[in-house]
RNA sequence: GGAGCGGUAGUUCAGUCGGUUAGAAUGCCGGCCUGUCACGCCGGAGGUCGCGGGUUCGAGUCCCGUCCGCUCCGCCA
């Protein structure tokens, strides 16, 4: 029979008999004496058994690493007054009295206070990794954000309401998860990219505030950020403006932050622009806590002969814009030549730098490959506007707007972390006014850059078919030092301007009338103005936690290759299954249990 | 689909210019030690150098292919 658990002993349970059950963390014998580390969920306790006792003590000698042992035993001062940090007791310890083996174990293959563990090895003993305190640590810390989440939102008066797992596929945005159906040969379900849809129909339904935090799909590539399959806290409401829904959601995550890690975020969290964003750190996700922003050079460039300038600031949409490196004039030229591999990467041809030695000697105090190609003038001006001073070094980048700034962004954020010009701690903000749509240059069309439902802007539902290029959305999405954390949208709750939208993007109604014909209609029947967001929650939860990756905030992750090295998922099945769901696979020989 | 980094003992890693019997730490096994606490000391076991092929008198090391993990681009909110 189990007795009470104890949880983290003290000096306060001095004298008394507890018992305790955990993990065998560590055994160490010392002539007669048997120590063990004993892990709980509270940390480390040290049991002690000694000679005179030869029952536990002949028990204690056959204890090994990760043992799950019971404890019963009289909480005692350590004799010697020590205080062993390691352990979360400190200055006592248990005699034990009496120790049950509850389940013995294999030798773990890695400790559970090794700190460096290949990804691999984790993964595939993923539950040993999590019983390590700093997993542990992680996933108390998503239960807590979401119990943050839960509470602040059950207080505005949300309700959650589950939407369906077993959906219909809607080919707008990322590849969808299909599901085989056994009654309808040939026809699929897909998983959810998200419930969008679902949480439309809520609105239309009168459920005017709703939440969930859901699991939704994707069958994209993965990145440190992405899986296959993540957790949004998807949030809804009727009637309140956009102004007003981020007043709100804003006040949740301000809430989260405090709650779960007492910190304070701004209030209210800044703004940008899509266009200042991205006019000023070249990326919709701005990392704000490097200081270093771009400077707009294409005007100036305009006139200039230099062809790598001069014809990138004459096209339509070509940019130059420059990246100003403080004390950057020490970069060698083998630092130089990396930023150039690195800019690459992002499609940028090259990377041309101003070194600034000594501003009193004007022109003749800067020095670069470039100087000779751009008249006094404009270097006088490319110095003044970037705030140059002596030591400082400038890049620049000079392409299509969509490189120059995909580049510096990337360049800045790089630079700016390396050289420890960063602040700690938090820097939201909000991006807003996004346009409304995409030129997807090889199907020639336009693409929604948030999606279909999105509301235009006030005063630019006529641009969806005389310039469908110039139409703002009112989309809004969170940021949180460089990681996008949310986006959201006031959604489109009349017929005429969804269809719009429809046209704008070359979807007939036939076709719109296929895909989304239960929204388009659910819509003529008094659907109230709405909007919300969706917070990606492992991001938020990774952001937290500082961890590198999303996968150490999610107990089961999968691998690049969306592989689960624990289970081996995906697998293959048998031809049975197959055959009932109606599936056929091209290559037989790869079907076998 | 593409680029880069990595894969050597259970684990984390080292391994020089291609050279003889592939090392360390830790873990594991055995022994010693009456209060350790990263205990200490003595001894031992443990290797498909990811896999396949090639070059060479000789390959952990060089070349080609391939698999796996990670980072990034494309893709994706």
């Amino acid at each position: 029979m189990r007795t009470e658990y104890c949880g983290l002993i003290s000096r306060r349970h001095l004298g008394q008999v507890v018992t305790l059950c955990g993990w065998v963390h560590r055994r160490r014998d010392h002539g007669g004496v048997i120590f063990i580390d004993l892990r709980d969920r509270e940390g480390l306790v040290q049991v002690v058994s000694d000679p005179d006792n030869a029952v536990t003590f002949g028990i204690a000698d056959r204890l090994r690493h990760e043992y799950v042992i019971e404890v019963t035993g009289r909480v005692r001062e350590r004799p010697q007054g020590t205080v062993n940090p390691n352990l979360t007791s400190g200055e006592v310890e248990v005699l034990a009295e009496r120790i049950g083996i509850l389940n013995p174990s294999l030798t773990p293959p890695f400790l559970m206070d090794e700190e460096h563990l290949s990804e691999q090895v984790r993964l595939e003993y993923r539950f040993l990794d999590l019983r390590r305190p700093q997993m542990q640590k992680n996933m108390r810390l998503r239960y807590h954000v979401t119990m943050a989440v839960r509470g602040f939102l059950d207080h505005h008066g949300f309700i959650d309401i589950e939407t369906p797992m077993l959906t219909r596929s809607t080919p707008e945005g990322a590849r969808d998860y299909l599901v085989p159906s056994r009654i309808h040969p040939g026809h699929f379900y897909a998983l959810p990219q998200s419930p969008q849809l679902f949480k439309q129909l809520l609105m239309i339904a009168g459920f005017d505030r709703y939440y969930q935090i859901v699991r939704c799909f994707r069958d994209e590539d993965l990145r440190t950020d992405r899986q296959p399959e993540f957790t949004q806290i998807d949030v809804e409401t009727s009637f309140l403006d956009q102004h007003a829904i981020m007043v709100l959601v804003e006040e949740l995550i301000r809430h989260v932050f405090k709650e779960v890690l007492e910190a304070d975020l701004p209030d209210p969290f800044p703004r940008f622009t899509y266009a200042q964003a991205m006019a000023l750190y070249g990326s919709d996700k701005p990392d704000l806590r490097v200081p270093l922003k771009l400077t707009e050079l294409t005007d100036l460039m305009k006139g200039v002969e230099f062809k790598v300038f001069g014809d990138a600031a004459r096209l339509a949409d070509g940019r130059v814009a420059a990246l100003l490196v403080p004390q950057g004039g020490g970069l060698t030229r083998g630092e130089i030549d990396a930023c150039t591999e690195f800019v690459r990467i992002y499609g940028a041809k090259g990377l041309a730098y101003i070194k600034v030695n000594a501003l009193e000697k004007g022109v003749g105090g800067v020095q670069s490959p470039i100087l000779k190609f751009l008249p006094q003038p404009v270097i006088r001006a490319i110095l003044e506007r970037t705030g140059a001073r002596d030591g400082d070094l400038v890049f620049f980048g000079a392409d299509r707007a969509k490189v120059v700034n995909e580049a510096l962004g990337a360049l800045r954020v790089k630079i700016g972390h390396e050289r420890g010009l960063a602040e700690h701690g938090w820097r939201p903000a909000w991006v807003l006014d996004f346009p409304m749509f995409e030129w997807d240059e090889e199907a020639k069309r336009w693409v929604a850059m948030h999606h279909p439902f999105t509301s235009p802007a006030d005063g630019h539902e006529d641009l969806l078919e005389t310039d469908p290029g110039a139409a703002h959305a009112k989309a809004h999405d969170m940021v949180l030092n460089g990681w996008e954390i949310g986006g959201g949208s006031v959604r489109i709750h009349r017929q005429d301007v969804q269809s719009k939208v429809f046209r704008a993007l070359d979807i007939g109604p036939e076709e719109a009338q296929a895909k989304f014909g239960f929204l388009l209609e659910a819509l003529q029947y008094g659907a109230p103005p709405h909007g919300g967001i969706a917070f990606g929650l492992d991001r938020i939860v990774a952001l937290m936690a500082g961890a590198e990756s999303i996968r150490d905030i999610i107990a089961f992750p999968k691998t690049q290759r969306a592989q689960c090295l624990l289970t081996h998922a995906p697998n293959a099945v048998d031809e049975e299954q197959l055959k009932e769901l109606h599936v056929r696979l091209r290559t037989p020989q790869a079907t076998s249990a």
